[in-house]
DNA sequence: TATAATCCCTCTAGCGGCTAGAGGTTCAAG
DNA sequence: CTTGAACCTCTAGCCGCTAGAGGGATTATA
């Protein structure tokens, strides 16, 4: 049994974000100690750190409540599963691909030799959308 | 003389949130009509562009407060400026940097062959943080 | 056993950057 | 002059937490 300090230390996740799945309905409701204070087991410990990973890799809370469903059942097909993180595999690509265009343009930009603003490249490349060099 | 609703067509950026930078002393009041319906001028647009670009940018409101207080300086040194572009550029990299091991990560994980969950990669992989490639 | 330090409780409000909707007013075309 | 689109203000909601107030519980030490 620990309590929400310990899984606090153990997952790694804050304690006001424990309660706070709770109250989305990510975790159930742990037993409590005799003062009222939470007292959580083995498998809360197991469902937070399923949880947190999923967070990590960019899991919406959404995503997760379906997936702890899914675990819940170990008999259903997993295509939902899969389902899931194809989806955010693409979305994860799709922002790889926009931050390297925006690299390209900032390390453009930050090349500034200027000693005043009115010659700096940031200020001037930020004012004109045309200067681009790619579409954004 | 542009209503809201042209400036929003010629900047691409949303009434209410036009708005909503006015609210947040991003932009001036602009004049108003007989009627207290919103007048931008020339200068209105050039600088909801500037703020638009520096948003795609990933520049915060705060930020982008400091670029414009800046651009309305040009005797100033542009070493301001410049400093807040180059943290942007770092930050940029460290997201990039983060986005790419949770795609190695996905990548791994939804190469799910198995018929149900029991034996689903996706499931198993979240439910056990030893199983990852990397750190993330 | 007393007490202090640390933990935990609930509740409410705030963050950034918008977005949506209600309920009403103004503008421009026909 | 009428109609319908565009505009106004104001409030509340989105996500995923995070912070703080004002209190009670637990635990380590004296």
């Amino acid at each position: 049994m620990f309590s929400i300090g310990e899984l606090s230390k153990r997952t790694g996740v804050k304690i006001p974000t424990i309660r706070y799945y709770e109250q989305m309905g990510l975790i159930d409701a742990p037993e409590r100690s005799e003062g009222n204070q939470r007292r959580y087991s083995k498998e809360g410990l197991q469902r937070l750190s399923f949880i947190r990973h999923s967070r990590e890799l960019g899991f919406t809370i959404e995503d997760i409540k379906g997936l702890l469903e899914l675990s819940q059942h170990p008999d259903k097909p997993c295509q939902d599963a899969d389902k899931i993180a194809v989806q955010r595999l693409s979305d994860v690509r799709a922002r790889i691909a926009k931050l390297r265009r925006l690299e390209r343009e900032l390390k453009r930009i930050t090349a500034c030799q200027a000693d005043n603003v009115a010659s700096c490249a940031v200020i001037e490349s930020l004012a004109d959308h045309g200067l681009c060099d790619a579409e954004h």
